[in-house]
This record gives C-alpha cells, sequence and structure tokens, in this order.
DNA sequence: TCTGGGGTCCTAGGACCC
DNA sequence: TCTGGGGTCCTAGGACCC
C-alpha cells in the first residue's frame, strides 16, 4: 500500500507558524511578482478566494474580509519542506519516501499490514505536526491514483476523517470513486476533463469502468492506460525512491514592470542564467545547450487577457560545463538576436538542456580544455551565496539596477534561514 | 496598472545509419 | 517491372502535475 502526505495550504501554513494571531485567521499567499493566490488557508476558501485569481481581481474581498496577504517566500517554504520530509524519512525509513513536491510525499507502506495501516498513518501524520507544526492529511490506497483519491476525501471531510483515509477494500474504493468528480483525479486535467464529461462520464468511477482500450486511444497512449491501471488498483506508476537529476532547468520571471531597454533586458538575462547555473552545479551536472526566449507585452484587447507572443533561440556548446561566464556570453548574445527596439517586454527566460552528470563530461577535441580553476571559482561562488545574503556575489553582467526586479511587497522576513530575521522571543 | 514558475512524460515525424 | 526493415537521435508539440 501507498500513503500520499500531502501539507494542507502549505504555503499559509508555513506563514502561520510565526503569526499565531493568524491561527484561525484567513490567509493568502501571492506568487511571485505579487501577481496571482497561490495558496489559501480553509477561511479564505469559505469567502470564496478562488485558487489562481489574480491578485488585483480579490483586492477588494480581501480588504473587506480583512484576509492576511504574504508574498511568497521560497526560503521558508523550502526549509520548511526539508523539516517535513526528514520528519517522514525518520519514521519509515528514507528509502520509502518519495519526495514529489514541496508540500506532497509518497511513503511505501507495503511493510504494514492491512490492520496497521490506519494507525501508522495517524501516527506520521501526528508526528509531522507535533515536530514542524504543518498540519498534513493523508490518504493510503493500493496504487498513487488511488492514494491520491484517498487524500481528496480525507481533506474535503476533515472533521469526519481526521484527516487520514485509508482505502484497503474494493468496496470503499468504489465509495470514494463515485463520488470523486472527473476532474479531480490526479492525472485527468482540463483537456481530457472536458472531453469525459462531454459523453456523461463525471465520476472517477465511470473512467475506471470503461475499457483500458479507450484509455489508451483517447488519454495520451500509454499514459492514459496506467491511469485507468491504477483507477483499478493495479499499481502502475512507480514509486520512484532515488533523486533523479533534472533534464532541464529553467529560470523564467515576469519582469515587475514591462522593460524596453536592451540593457534591461541583458541584465535579467543575466541574472537568470547565474541562477540556472546555481541549480545545475547543485545537481552536479554540466550542460551543453542554452536557450533564451522573451515573451513580448501584448497590448489588451477588449478587455480579455492574452499572452504575449513567446520568441526564442538557442545555442551550443561546444563543451558541456557549468561555467557560468561562459553561458552568460552565450546568453547575451542570443538576448540581443532577440531584442527588437522599440518592443516591450513581459517576460525573459532561460532555459539549460542537453544536462549530463558533471563526470562523465565529452571532451571536443577542439574545444579548450576544462579549467579546474574555474570549476573552483564557481564552488567558491556558490558557498558564499550560500552562507550569506542573497547573491552576496554576482557577476557584473546581473547589474545593480534592477528596473525589471518582480514585486514582492509582502513578505515574511525568512525566520528559518537568515540569521538577520531569526524570530525574535521575549 | 495588474494574470506564477517551475517541471514531467509521451507521441509523431524527419534525418540518418546499417 | 521492382526499391527492406530495423534502429537511433533529435525536435516540436501536447498533455499533465504542483
Amino acid at each position: 500500500m501507498i500513503a500520499i502526505v500531502d501539507c494542507n495550504s502549505f504555503y499559509c501554513g508555513c506563514e502561520r507558524l510565526f503569526y499565531p494571531a493568524l491561527w484561525q485567521q484567513p490567509v493568502v499567499v501571492l506568487s511571485n511578482n505579487d501577481g496571482c493566490i497561490i495558496s489559501r488557508t480553509d477561511e479564505a476558501k469559505a469567502l470564496g478566494i478562488a485558487m489562481g485569481e489574480p491578485y488585483f481581481k480579490s483586492k477588494d474581498a480581501i480588504q473587506k474580509h480583512g484576509i492576511a496577504v504574504f508574498s511568497s517566500n521560497y526560503h521558508l517554504y523550502g526549509n520548511m519542506s526539508q523539516r517535513v520530509m526528514d520528519t517522514m524519512r525518520s519514521l519509515v525509513g528514507a528509502q520509502h519516501v518519495e519526495v514529489y513536491s514541496v508540500d506532497e510525499a509518497f511513503i511505501n507502506l507495503s511493510a504494514y499490514g492491512p490492520e496497521e495501516l490506519h494507525a501508522m498513518a495517524t501516527h506520521i501524520k501526528h508526528t509531522v505536526e507535533t515536530w514542524t507544526g504543518i498540519k498534513v492529511s493523508i490518504g493510503v490506497a493500493p496504487t498513487k491514483v488511488l492514494a491520491k483519491a484517498a487524500n481528496w476525501v480525507a481533506k474535503k471531510h476533515k472533521a469526519f476523517t481526521k484527516g487520514v483515509v485509508v482505502l484497503e477494500t474494493p468496496e470503499k474504493v468504489k465509495k470514494v470513486l463515485e463520488q470523486l468528480p472527473i476532474a479531480d483525479v490526479w492525472g485527468v486535467g482540463r483537456k481530457y476533463a472536458q472531453k469525459l464529461e462531454g459523453m456523461g462520464h463525471t465520476r472517477a468511477w465511470h473512467l475506471a469502468q470503461l475499457p483500458g482500450t479507450w484509455a489508451r486511444t483517447h488519454m495520451g497512449g500509454v499514459v492514459g492506460l496506467r491511469l485507468h491501471r491504477e483507477l483499478n488498483g493495479i499499481p502502475a506508476i512507480d514509486l520512484d525512491e532515488r533523486l533523479v537529476d533534472k533534464q532541464m532547468i529553467a529560470t523564467t520571471r515576469m519582469f515587475g514592470k514591462p522593460v524596453s531597454t536592451l540593457a534591461d533586458i541583458k541584465e535579467a538575462v543575466a541574472t537568470y542564467t547565474a541562477r540556472a547555473l546555481e541549480k545545475l552545479r547543485r545537481q552536479h551536472s554540466v550542460a551543453a545547450c542554452i536557450s533564451v526566449f522573451v515573451v513580448q507585452k501584448e497590448a489588451p484587447t477588449g478587455g480579455r487577457f492574452s499572452h504575449g507572443r513567446n520568441i526564442s533561440c538557442s545555442y551550443t556548446m561546444p563543451v558541456a560545463s557549468a561555467i557560468t561566464p561562459h553561458f552568460i556570453a552565450a546568453a547575451l548574445q542570443l538576448a540581443e538576436q532577440l531584442y527588437t527596439p522599440g518592443q516591450t517586454y513581459a517576460k525573459a527566460g532561460v532555459t539549460l538542456s542537453q544536462i549530463t552528470p558533471a563526470q562523465a563530461v565529452q571532451q571536443n577535441a577542439f574545444a579548450a580544455a576544462a579549467n579546474p580553476q574555474l570549476n573552483q571559482l564557481m564552488q567558491t561562488i556558490d558557498n558564499t551565496n550560500f552562507s550569506m545574503r542573497d547573491d552576496a556575489v554576482k557577476f557584473a553582467a546581473s547589474g545593480t539596477t534592477r528596473n525589471w526586479k518582480m514585486r514582492q511587497e509582502h513578505r515574511s522576513p525568512r525566520h528559518t534561514t537568515r540569521w538577520q530575521e531569526l524570530p525574535v522571543v521575549r
């Protein structure tokens, strides 16, 4: 059996930890640039605040109801996530925990008998909540998709389930799938939900009862087939217990305000490149290809929001490496190619690909041999930036004016990762 | 005024190889 | 007259996830 442990309103939960006055109050957390609402407490949900809603649209309701607002504080969330995951690893053994996202993990509970599962899940829940202060819900079932369904019930009926639901019999599975809306099934997105609803299949149970061949033909081939199997209790999505290196690393952001000069674009692109290279080095990899994209700012047409045109170009290095200045040089050239004078831009980004482990670098006979001193320098910069404040050491191309930097008007202190921002206890 | 920032997997089709 | 069959690698695009 597999458990999914899911933190309740994770970002809001992190913010609340340090503000006891908010423990019973509605709270929301905004996306980067204070653009959208990406986390809400139950109290905020009850007041009709929608997920993914643009902040400016909800502003009136937020003020009227006195809802607390935070900009996203990823230092805090990342650190709390680590604590939650470490707690689970200490309870069941690290090899049985698959971290799925910042606020979710699958746990392999195959060592436990059916009659022990509920007690074990409850024990995990209580320990995580006591040790970290973060509230979680747990669903347990024979497959990942069914565990997600169990967790859906656990969250939906918190008072009744106490946040833990175990589906250990086919009868219980059927009961849940008959309630679960098709659009809430893990693996069914907007498109497939529309398709299924159009055919009158409004619940997860309907999809489970269709022939597997239908799922294969109409829901993305083997992906659909796997989903169908999982719904019928046959594990088809492995519990991936090892940490896999990323095959693509991207850093992209909206600008705080639209940007139209090449200098600003180049600063932003250089900064994103430096950040992407940090991510690359953290997983001890090298990359051969860098691509840069910019998104033009679109004049609003008829009040309807639309994304601007996205233009990109890429460059392949003669040798894969993780040397920031090499990539910045390439990125700046790409930025120049993309830039059109007079055009206004809303967003830019950098993507690294053709990523391989650093030990296995393919050498190119025509390129200069890798320079160990440069690698050493990268290491030093990473260590300095990690231990001191952000970006204490920067590359000159990243600039110092940062006209394009994102808005973060409501960010809380980084309570757990910066000495200067530690909470004070009197 | 104002709409996130990452990722994954899969399929299809073209180029190329033996 | 007649033109294989199997494989790899790459890219683009579509679907999904949190």
